[in-house]
DNA sequence: TATTGTTATACTCTATAACTATA
DNA sequence: TATAGTTATAGAGTATAACAATA
């Protein structure tokens, strides 16, 4: 028996494909998070091209602005500022540390807390990202529409917001059911 | 030497983190991008919750669907139609077989191509899981404001349309470079 | 030569849980 | 007890590349 059939019991009919041209998506036209997901994907792509050389993650953009911006930002802020766990912070932080992109100090006033400060050197190197992150930013902006970049991007965020505070409700409700 | 100081050289200054709710994000809040990938996530939860107990993963209802309404695709189409590599459909359509969602035919036209239909188990679960798929979508709708739905997906349409160009684009300039 | 699907493998991004040190 | 950050680990989702069968 060959190993394809373990899995497969292909029929050997007559039978045809639809035309790829044709094909019927559904509820999935209108199916957001597939939208979301590829949306997310060509805008992430985008971006990594644009940085090229550049050494950071796209990720890591995010998180080096948030520092360069906010002087003695913690690792928890920079977490909840962008929707990430601190454990995800912690390897980003590090690698900018180990390459002289930041330093980090600790707050007098709880020494548990790491406080991110950029260097020189993390300052110029978030500039650069940030001058190809606006070319970026201006390609998606005319995709979405002149002038309504101020809209998708309120939409989104209220998805996100709205999104949320309905999984934080259901939580809430299970615990009650539970008690 | 502590091993944290391996790759942390703390400073045991009297500095403070900034106030968290008043950081600044400069760029970030148009980085789309960021927005992008958040919205992704969180409309993946809050399908995966309304999912439950069915048991399809959210990625394997794009699949499903696209059996259903579109009986004998091929492995290729649905990769096409779901912007995933072929590779990915394989496992995916292994489970939905095995679990006896799916069945798979041989084109008698060109035996290479695998030709996916629903079973009647299949077309029951794509069913369930596109009521919940409807609501799911509701909610997301809500957010994004009455009537403003069509918009919002064309402009995430546009917004994919556009960076694949302009990657294509791109692609090409440097190919005609080698030569 | 090109294409369909399979396989093995690996990568990115991210989270969970257990831990240390501090509070 | 609770919180900040670290670590080890794992998971989801996806792609790349080499391959066999077929065109």
């Amino acid at each position: 028996m060959p190993k394809q059939e373990e899995h497969t019991a292909l029929a050997y009919e007559p039978v045809t494909a639809p035309d790829t041209d044709t094909l019927d998506l559904g509820i999935l036209d209108d199916f957001i998070g597939m939208h979301l997901r590829v949306a997310y994907e060509v805008a992430y792509d985008d971006f990594a091209w644009r940085l090229g050389d550049v050494a950071l993650r796209p990720g890591y953009f995010t998180i080096l602005t948030l520092i360069v911006r906010n002087p003695r930002i913690s690792q928890t802020q920079i977490g909840l500022a962008s929707s990430r766990d601190k454990s995800s912070i912690t390897n980003a932080l590090r690698w900018m540390e180990d390459n002289g992109y930041v330093t980090r100090l600790r707050s007098a006033h709880d020494r548990r807390t790491h406080l991110s400060v950029a260097t020189d050197k993390g300052k110029a190197l978030q500039a650069e990202m940030e001058a190809k992150a606006t070319a970026h930013i201006d390609v998606l902006n005319a995709a979405i529409g002149p002038g309504k970049r101020d809209e998708f991007v309120a939409q989104l965020k209220r998805l996100i917001e709205t999104l949320r505070q309905a999984q934080t409700e259901a939580n809430t409700e299970a615990c009650a059911q539970t008690r």
